[in-house]
DNA sequence: ATTTGACATTAACCTAGGTTAATTTCTATG
DNA sequence: CATAGAAATTAACCTAGGTTAATGTCAAAT
C-alpha cells in the first residue's frame, strides 16, 4: 500500500486525453504520491491495489483517469464493504463538496493506473476562468448520480441474477461503448468478492449465480475475462438501459 | 395527477429563499404546469401526490424546493419501485446531464409543495455569467452523490433495523439540522410502503421492524409523526454520520 | 519446480426477510 | 355520521440468499 507513485516518463498532452472536453485544464507542474501527500508531476502511474485516498482522511487533489481501473468503496464498522462505483478512463475521482471535510469513501486501484492530477485549490479559479469546464464537471457529476441511482435500483429491487447481468452490461458498455457481438470479450479485473461487494451479495452466492448464468449461455467469466454470450437476453434480464451508464453530450 | 399548478399569490423574494446561495438566480417571468408544459410564474404551488415529471419523458425545467416534500423514484418493468431520494426545502430537482434525453426517474410530491422554476435553456448562460452559482450547483450535486452513496451502503450492506434507523436519522437531520433531544418529533409524510421502497424491503417487514424499534424505545412512528426516543443508540445502530447528509459550506 | 497465498468452487445447513392473506385502523368525503 | 378507500397490523408459511467450512486451482515468488 505504501508504494510510491511513479511520474510517467511519457506525459500525454491533454489534447490526446480521453477526457477531451477537459482539455482546457492546464497541465500542472506537480502531482502527488498516495497517502504520503508528496508532490510529483501532472500525470502519475500507480500499480494495482494502491490506495489513492482513504475514507476519513482529508485529501486535496482531484483526478482524472487516464488509463486503468479504480474502485470507490465505503467500509462499515462491522468490517463489511460496499463498492460504490468503478472509475474508468475519462472519469472523475475524489470530487467532494468541501476540501476540508474528510473523504466519505476510499479509492483503490484494481489494475495499473495512470491518473491526471489537479490540485483542488485551483478549482474556484478554474470555475471563474472557464465556465465551460464548470458546466462539464457538473454534467459528469450528474451522470455519476444517474449511475448511482441505477445501482440503488439494482441492489434494492432486483434478484441476484438480475444484479449480475446489470453489472456486466454496465461495465461492458463503459469499457467499449458499443453493442457487443456474441462472444465479445473484455478484460474484467474484479474478483468475485468485488462483484459481491458491488451488488450487495456474498461471494458464495455470486459464485452460484455466475454458474447459473454460464449454464444458461448468457455470460462467461473466468480468468478475469468477461464474455457476453447472449446480449439481448442479458439486457432483458437486467432491465438495462444504455443511457443511464454513458456520459451524455453537452447540454 | 392532472391537477393544475397554482401560481402562488405571494411570491417570496429570492433573498428570503432557503437556498440563499442561489439568490443570484433571476426570478423568471414564467413557470410551468406539470406535464401539460403550460407556463406560469416563477413559483408554483402543487398539491400532495402530484407528478412533477415522469421517467421516460423529456422535461425542460429545473426546480428548487421552496417548501414541502418530493420523492424521486424509478419504476421497474415488473412494477416495483425504488425511491432514490427525498427532496426537501433548498434542494435541487430534475438536474440531468442532457436536456434532450428523457428523465431517468420520476418526481412526485408527498405533501403540498412550492417550487421555484428555472427554464433549463438559461443554464449555460447562467454558468457563464455567474461562476459562483455554477460552483454552488456543482457542490450541491456532489452532496447528492454523497447521500446516494450512503443509500447504497444502507441497502447493500445493512439489515432491516439498521436501514430504518439510518433513514430516520437522515430525514431528521435534513428537516431539522440539529441533534434531537429525547422525544423530539417531526412531521414524517412517508407511508410504510414508501419506507419499504426506499430501503429495499417489503412493507410487511418494515412494519415488523418498526414494531421492534418501538418496543426497544428507539423511535416512535405513528400518524405521520416521527419521534426520536434514543438518539445515541439510533446513531450507533445506523452507523450514521451527519456529514454525509448535510449540505457542506463552499469550498 | 515448489511453495504460498489469493481466488474460485461446492455442499450442507440456516435465517432474515419475502409472500399471502385476513383484519383492523385511519381519514377523507358526501 | 356513514362509508369507502387507503394505510397499518398481524400471523403462517416459504425461499432467496447467507453462513460455514472443506477443497480445488492458479499465478507470483523463491
Amino acid at each position: 500500500m505504501n508504494t510510491r507513485a511513479k511520474k510517467t516518463n511519457h506525459q500525454t498532452p491533454c489534447t490526446l486525453c480521453p477526457v477531451r472536453q477537459l482539455g482546457i485544464f492546464q497541465r500542472l507542474p506537480e502531482a502527488e504520491v498516495i497517502k504520503v501527500q508528496q508532490y510529483r508531476s501532472g500525470q502519475c502511474a500507480l500499480p494495482a491495489k494502491t490506495l489513492i485516498y482513504r475514507q476519513g482522511e482529508v485529501h486535496n487533489h482531484l483526478y482524472t483517469m487516464f488509463t486503468g481501473w479504480v474502485m470507490l468503496y465505503k467500509t462499515l464498522s462491522n468490517g463489511s464493504r460496499q463498492i460504490l462505483r468503478y472509475v474508468l478512463a475519462g472519469d472523475f475521482l475524489s470530487f467532494q463538496p468541501d476540501a476540508r471535510v474528510p473523504m466519505t469513501h476510499s479509492a483503490q486501484t484494481l489494475t495499473e493506473t495512470t491518473l491526471c492530477v489537479f490540485p483542488r485549490q485551483n478549482l474556484m479559479q478554474l470555475f471563474n476562468e472557464h465556465p465551460e469546464v464548470a458546466a462539464q464537471i457538473t454534467l459528469i457529476t450528474a451522470r455519476d448520480i444517474t449511475l448511482s441511482y441505477e445501482y440503488l435500483v439494482n441492489i434494492g429491487r432486483k434478484n441476484a441474477r438480475e444484479r449480475l447481468a446489470f453489472l456486466f452490461l454496465e461495465i461492458y458498455h463503459r469499457v467499449l461503448p458499443q453493442i457487443p457481438e456474441t462472444g465479445a470479450t473484455i478484460a474484467f479485473p474484479l474478483t468475485q468478492e468485488d462483484i459481491a461487494d458491488t451488488v450487495g451479495l456474498t461471494l458464495v452466492h455470486v459464485n452460484r449465480t455466475l454458474r447459473s448464468l454460464r449454464e444458461e449461455g448468457l455470460v462467461q467469466l473466468s480468468h478475469h475475462k468477461l464474455t457476453i454470450l447472449d446480449y439481448p437476453r442479458l439486457v432483458c434480464l437486467a432491465g438495462f438501459n444504455v443511457q443511464s451508464v454513458m456520459n451524455q453530450p453537452l447540454l
